[in-house]
DNA sequence: CTGAAAGCGCTTACAG
DNA sequence: CTGAAAGCGCTTACAG
């Protein structure tokens, strides 16, 4: 048991309010009595304890969660970075705290963390990321009715059928970018594309893959499974993944990538082979995040809105928690076609 | 006023007791009451008060806070991905959470955001980032009897001296890295070294200068003031910093930089200036981001480890909260200079 | 199936 | 200068 402030009264003989009040600063205390509080209290190990204080003084506040769905130990995509901007900065728009964990997704891991958060009342609300298609937590925290806000939107389910259930939610428009993305490359003659995406219940592997079959179908190129690898969106596994795709009899000239980071180990193996990306063979990524400007060479990508995103997503949280009415509740975005050299323009932008 | 469970139970004639039986779901709750009261909470727009749930649940928890420098409404600094997910990762294994804000150093705001959590109880302790030479929070945080950790350590202080102070902190030699990266840049044969920094109320400002200037020293090159210009650690300021230090007269064959952000704007102005970075000019940049491997040409730069720093500040912080005595509470460590090709060594490490 | 009551740890008028 | 008491909003044995 922690240490409180009935304890020190009652190791010196006093009431809790003196004690209270000399901890808090108060000066309507004897300096004698104060000293040797604040000794017990350093001795004695005292913490306040925050919930009492919070509710006494009124002042508990919205906290609004988030949990980062972190693959290595050391991961660094810088899309993270701009995404807890988004949120930090529209939490605190709405006067609520952000709360922040880690936790490698798809693990036993993940669910406890949730798990704890609902069950200890630790937020008001949850903004959550990486849908899947079929996903455990919409399911979990719509029976244990915690507001939430989705980025990607999971796929009508079966048996709940809890894509119908009324939670806000942004999308972006993988499936249509990726078919831009596929005519773009086309157009500057290479034919034989890979894809390189995620596991396959992750929503954006769904919509990405099925845009790259569209593009390639609408483009008049045949379409190769064998084109087709699963990474983990990370650099190392777009590096590994690379080495085995230009290993083939029949290696591919374009790799799209589910998203930039992935690009980013696909360049460098690109590069090790001795092959120059936009010439001999053509790269590209999904999101946009600033380094993607200055890769080697400059990286075409599929440019999201991210730290705008994760505004939107405190902002339709914030809204359903405060129960003020929305405008819309689904958002649905376009990504934008970054063109640069390493698709074979040779100017960067 | 927030509504209470003791409104509902007001409003139909019940005991607080039933209602919050209810509400947590319990079975032994008459159909009809259950739904008449799950009505009203959704009518009256009920949300449960986290601080008095913790308080009976006995569940409060420790809380450690971190307040996020960001500079640009869209910056995306990947050191900062990885420094939350060593935060994360530590405060999950010492069973606390993680409150994050974001606040745009210097402002006004800033000192808010800290005054709020420290007031309300928010927080049970505080990782202070971006140290600067004479650091206010320091001195309020000891005033206030806030636990807190620091990367990076003021200078002695001539009043409070603060210095002195017991608090744990993580320090990186920038001195001595910068001695060794301008050593190294001096010996392939570039001579005209510039230095891009940043603020300099910021301790890695003075430290990296210092190097800067020592380095030239011992290699026995002139110190010339005009080339040491004053950026904001982004890439944009780096660009056009770079526009600047290439049009004088006689300008740098070598830009060193505070960090690699900025040396990412650098890399893209040297290079539609026409100079080939690594031969008419070099690069370099401190951190060691991931995405420095991946830049045009690959950076060198001086790594420290990001994720591990933030591990180290919150062992050290916790251990401080739970009083546990401490092996050290002072970690001091080198960076490590990593040579890639945009200093002139062709060979991308 | 529901009510009355105690209590989580703290703060703060109110007396004296 | 210090004590006694009320109360913040909730949960949970304990009766009935």
């Amino acid at each position: 048991m922690a240490v409180t402030i009935k304890d020190i009264a009652n190791r010196l003989g006093l009431s809790v309010g003196a004690v209270s009040r000399a901890l808090s600063g108060y000066t309507d205390i004897a300096e004698d009595t104060r000293e040797r509080i604040f000794e017990a209290a350093r001795e004695m190990g005292y913490t306040p304890n925050r919930a009492a204080r919070q509710l006494r003084k009124q002042t508990v506040g919205t906290t609004i969660g988030y949990i980062m769905p972190v693959d290595s130990p050391r991961f660094a995509d810088s899309y993270f970075s701009e995404f807890i901007e988004g949120l930090g900065d529209e939490t605190a728009a709405h006067q609520s705290d952000l709360l922040i964990a880690t936790a490698r997704p798809g693990q036993e891991a993940e669910k406890m963390a949730y798990r704890q958060w609902v069950e200890n009342s630790k937020v008001d609300g949850l903004i959550l990321d990486r849908l899947q298609v079929h996903d455990w937590r919409v399911q979990y925290l719509i029976e244990k009715r915690v507001p939430f806000s989705t980025l990607e939107r999971p796929e009508k389910d079966r048996d709940g059928d809890t894509s119908q259930a009324d939670y806000p939610s942004v999308e972006v428009d993988s499936f249509n970018g990726f078919i831009q993305l596929v005519a773009h490359i086309a157009r500057n003659g290479f034919r034989r594309m890979a894809y390189i995406g995620g596991p396959p219940r992750l929503k954006i592997q769904v919509d990405r893959l099925a845009g790259f079959q569209t593009g390639l179908n609408q483009a008049g190129l045949p379409f190769d499974p064998q084109m087709v690898m699963e990474g983990d969106l990370t650099s190392t596994s777009g590096y590994a993944t690379t080495k085995r795709l230009l290993s083939i009899p029949d290696p591919p000239d374009a790799i799209l990538c589910i998203n930039d980071e992935t690009a980013f180990g696909v360049l460098r193996a690109v590069d090790e082979a001795g092959l120059r990306t936009g010439q001999d063979i053509a790269v590209a990524g999904f999101d946009g995040v600033r380094d993607a400007r200055y890769s080697n060479p400059p990286l075409t990508t599929l440019d999201q809105p991210v730290y705008d995103i994760a505004r939107q997503l405190v902002r339709l949280l914030a809204a359903q928690i405060f129960r003020q009415p929305l405008p819309t509740s689904r958002i649905i975005l376009q990504p934008t076609l970054l063109i640069r050299a390493s698709t074979g323009n040779l100017i960067s932008v």
